[in-house]
DNA sequence: TGTACATCAGTGAACGCGCGTTCACTGATGTAC
DNA sequence: TGTACATCAGTGAACGCGCGTTCACTGATGTAC
């Protein structure tokens, strides 16, 4: 059986949660640095004050935002990297979940883009170590691939981190073809795969 | 003989140039959408109504500062495109480069890391815009190489915006490298060499 | 089940502050004769 | 060279506004007996 929260604690839950969908809302068009706190409680409708009881700050309720885009990714990235299939297939693929991804959860992805580079350090920071995670996961599946043979551990992270950023510059790129026509998304898919294709295949020769 | 500006121009030049050294000084801190006028005037010492002679607003001012940024970048993008020696000496040139460039104008890269995905969308369109430029000329130095016949105009498009991001990312982790001790900016050096090693790999065994 | 008390998520008034923008201005620089 | 007028970069007062934060509060929920 599983514990049921009390009315209050599911109350403040759900108000909670509120806040950080209505932030992320209106993050779309601005960056955290300019979040202020009464615009999120407005958008929510409880009072400014009501804020403290959830967060110290707004750069508080990005760290856990951070938490919210990425922490969810961890399966999505390792299912990636160990599937099966031949090298093309698994490109296509790939590029086709980050697609779908975007179109899921496009507030989350812009946020994470701009807030990486952004003018809030704990976020900032966040965000490093997150995607410093997803690196090293990669590492580790690399790691497990007979293409890896040969390889120090330093060239396998460097290529987990060239994935990884890779990754999310394709994301950045179906993101900002969102709002044209299907045809750029498919140029957007089609170069995202030509990249990974390219890596692959240095990969491939790597020292050989 | 070379036209000499009045007093009244070359002291509004002179305010004007204050005004955006100042906006890159805070901008360190901080991004662009949360960068007050009144900031800026206060640390050159000028009435905030002096700003409105000079730029509409913030944003404006940022688009400016894109290009002072990035406008003075295409003739080192060139040299390293179109330099000569082997292909090893060549990407440990272009690292240095990039390494040196960091070091000269960090508070610029910086900038331009920030606003690339930041809350500010003229600036975004601008940034978009030079990098778009670079990608191009990169592309047609590319397509001047011996090593690209038979490569597709979009294949060579992918790969000069993939050499285009990789220098970002790296001038981005040299930035973040920068506090930290020499050997940490050695071990960043090493990492983008390898990127590009990888990259370069990948170009040579391209479609043959 | 009922009662008495404790907890605490959300309220609403109040505060001082810095913001962007307006406006009429000043006085050095530029120009025409 | 000197004079009379035009230009215009920078000024300073004033404005209304929304901000973050404080504080004592309310009333529904939780708990102990």
């Amino acid at each position: 059986m599983s514990h049921t929260l009390g009315i209050r604690q599911a109350q403040k839950q759900k108000t909670r949660q509120a806040l950080l969908d209505a932030a992320l809302g209106l993050l779309e068009e601005q960056s955290l640095s300019s979040l202020g706190l009464r615009e999120v409680t407005r958008a929510v409708g409880v009072a400014p004050t009501a804020f403290y009881r959830h967060f110290r700050s707004t750069a508080d309720l990005g760290v856990e935002l951070v938490q919210e885009a990425l922490g969810s990714l961890h399966p999505m990235i390792e299912s990636t990297v160990t599937a099966d299939g031949d090298s093309d297939e698994r490109i296509v693929r790939t590029v086709e979940l980050i697609a779908r991804h975007v179109d899921a959860y496009p507030a989350h992805v812009r946020f994470i883009a701009r807030e990486r580079h952004g003018g809030v350090q704990p976020v900032r920071e966040e965000i490093r170590r997150q995607l410093a995670r997803f690196a090293e996961e990669v590492t580790v599946a690399l790691a497990g691939h007979p293409e890896s043979e040969g390889w120090s551990q330093d060239d396998l992270l460097m290529l987990a981190g060239l994935y990884v950023d890779q990754m999310l510059a394709s994301a950045c790129q179906f993101l900002e073809a969102r709002e044209g026509a299907a045809e750029e998304r498919d140029q957007v898919a089609r170069m995202a795969a030509q990249r990974l294709r390219l890596i692959s295949i240095g990969r491939h020769h790597w020292k050989s």
